[in-house]
RNA sequence: GGCGGGUUGGCGGAGUGGUGACGCAGCGGAUUGCAAAUCCGUGUACAGGAGUUCGAUUCUCCUACCCGCCUCCA
């Protein structure tokens, strides 16, 4: 079997990967806060998560791998929507829950084996913090629970900051409340017409993102194999992930590995919600773009490293795997992935790697292995379902053969020149060989173009 | 200010202490009524400077520029 290494943010550099137990390799991702549309950053991670998964299913079993991602559904920004929306919180959590698993299925990505909630783990969180404030990691202060920074002596460590560091170049309002200014918070009080829950320090709700916490410990342990999300998160979300964590849990080790993906770009700035630069999967996706396409041109880039979205590798990624499938769309033999295709992946999830030996395999014609190996990244598999061929143009072919026909009778090519252009107009592609003519629909099909040629 | 990351040919994008991936575009040829598609062939790069080394794009240091985190953010 070959050697897996991973880059581990919290050693900053690529380490051997070994499950704590193969037969149960357990890996956790951050998913969404759930109140809007996905943009498509947010796609990034799970896309990357979602070929981790596929790499585990297939080095150590199908059943031997257990991936979690949970969904957020108690966030103050929930609330400001429901507010704004005048709908009820449940509605909203519920419909955007529902979008995101639309969506990131139509870019291919397998779902997860459990999917827990924060609204269903509010129990486990209260005891964690009660356990929390009897070992002396948290206290009660005007109505909050807050942890104490100072009592966990590795605070920063993910994130390489020392606690007086943070507190120099501290940007953050200080509530008065707070033993210190890194505390943060685990519990708030709610008013009446905000979400809240029975506690011990009154009606309130979670402040920070315990949830994390409860649900990775209920669901793969007080220590499992890989945690991750985007970088942005590594602080403070995830050095405050450790500290409750481990804290709260002392026997375990929490996550050996932290994987982070880089962020998605627009013209070289991250994308968010906050920038206003963003666009949602939902958005490409009703431009026209197949799914497919948008996996392709994520899995072109490597995932620590920023990448930009552009219509042109889009349509790049487009003809590509349009030409692929042409070969690829009637094979009997049904391979497993290459020893290469492992072993490029196996190097901290190297996909541009796969990626150019895909085109390698073309090359030299061996479209079983190239069909093999785009599976393992989760590309050309059933899910997507010949989206390159479901348009017909077999009228437009039959058109184009019987003027052509014509044309090499008369040598009058004037109307067969002017039908191919306004074919390639309207965003196909013709090809022609001697008898034969086939037109391929590209990103660009323009259909009023299209319908008003015959 | 603190911490982290980046800078590879026209574009995208891997990787390596010594024989310069891969894709797209370009160029030449085959093919074609002409094109396209296809096939064959082909050129160009490692931000700048210093150091280590027989040899550096790859290691070390410095400089410049870019990006991220430190506030909700994947």
């Amino acid at each position: 079997m070959s050697k897996i290494k991973l880059h581990n943010s919290k050693a900053r550099r690529k380490e051997l990967f070994e499950p704590i137990d193969p037969s149960n390799v357990r890996m956790y991702l951050c998913g969404p806060t759930v109140y809007d549309r996905a943009h498509l950053g947010n796609a990034r991670n799970v896309i990357v998560f979602d070929v981790l998964y596929r790499f585990f299913r297939e080095i150590y079993g199908e059943h031997n791998v257990k991936y979690v991602r949970n969904f957020t559904d108690i966030d103050d920004k929930i609330n400001q929507r429901a507010k704004d929306l005048g709908k009820e919180i449940k509605l909203i959590t519920d419909e955007t829950i529902a979008w995101y698993l639309e969506d990131m299925e139509l870019l291919g990505n397998l779902l997860p084996n459990e999917m827990p909630r924060a609204t269903n783990y509010v129990a486990e969180m209260i005891i964690m913090i009660e356990d929390l404030i009897k070992s002396g990691h948290a206290y009660e202060a005007e109505g909050h629970v807050l942890f104490s920074v100072a009592s966990y002596k590795d605070y920063g460590a993910l994130s390489g900051r020392s606690i007086e560091d943070m507190i120099a170049g501290a940007r953050v309002e200080i509530a008065p409340y707070k033993a210190n200014p890194l505390d943060f918070v685990l519990w708030k009080p709610s008013s009446d017409d905000l979400p809240g829950w029975e506690s011990p320090w009154g009606r309130g709700r979670p402040g920070w993102h315990l949830e994390c916490s409860a649900m990775s410990h209920d669901l793969l342990g007080d220590t499992f194999d890989i945690h991750g999300g985007g970088n942005d998160l590594i602080f403070p979300h995830h050095e405050n992930e450790i500290a409750q964590s481990k804290c709260c849990f002392p026997s375990g080790g929490f996550a050996n590995f932290w994987l982070h993906n880089e962020m998605l770009q627009v013209d070289g700035k991250k994308m968010s919600k906050s920038l206003g630069n963003y666009f949602t999967v939902r958005d490409l996706i009703e431009k026209g773009f197949p799914g497919e396409v948008i996996r392709f041109v994520f899995l072109s880039t490597h995932y620590r490293k920023p990448m930009d979205w552009t219509e042109l590798k889009a349509n790049q990624a487009d003809s590509t795997l349009k030409r692929w499938y042409d070969m690829c769309s009637n094979l009997e033999e049904d391979l497993k992935p290459s020893a290469e295709a492992i072993e490029v992946l196996s190097d901290d999830l190297n996909t541009p790697a796969v990626i150019a030996l895909l085109h390698k395999h073309f090359q030299s014609k061996n479209f079983a292995q190239l069909k093999a190996d785009a599976n393992l990244i989760g590309l050309m598999t059933p899910e997507f379902k010949d989206w390159a061929f479901d348009f017909d143009l077999s009228k437009y072919e039959e058109a184009l053969m019987e003027v052509r026909s014509e044309a090499m009778i008369t040598k009058n090519f004037d109307h067969l020149d002017d039908l191919k252009d306004k074919l390639s107009k309207a965003g196909v592609e013709i090809q022609m060989s001697t008898d034969t003519v086939k037109l391929v629909p590209t990103l660009k099909l323009d259909l009023a173009k299209l319908e008003s040629i015959l």
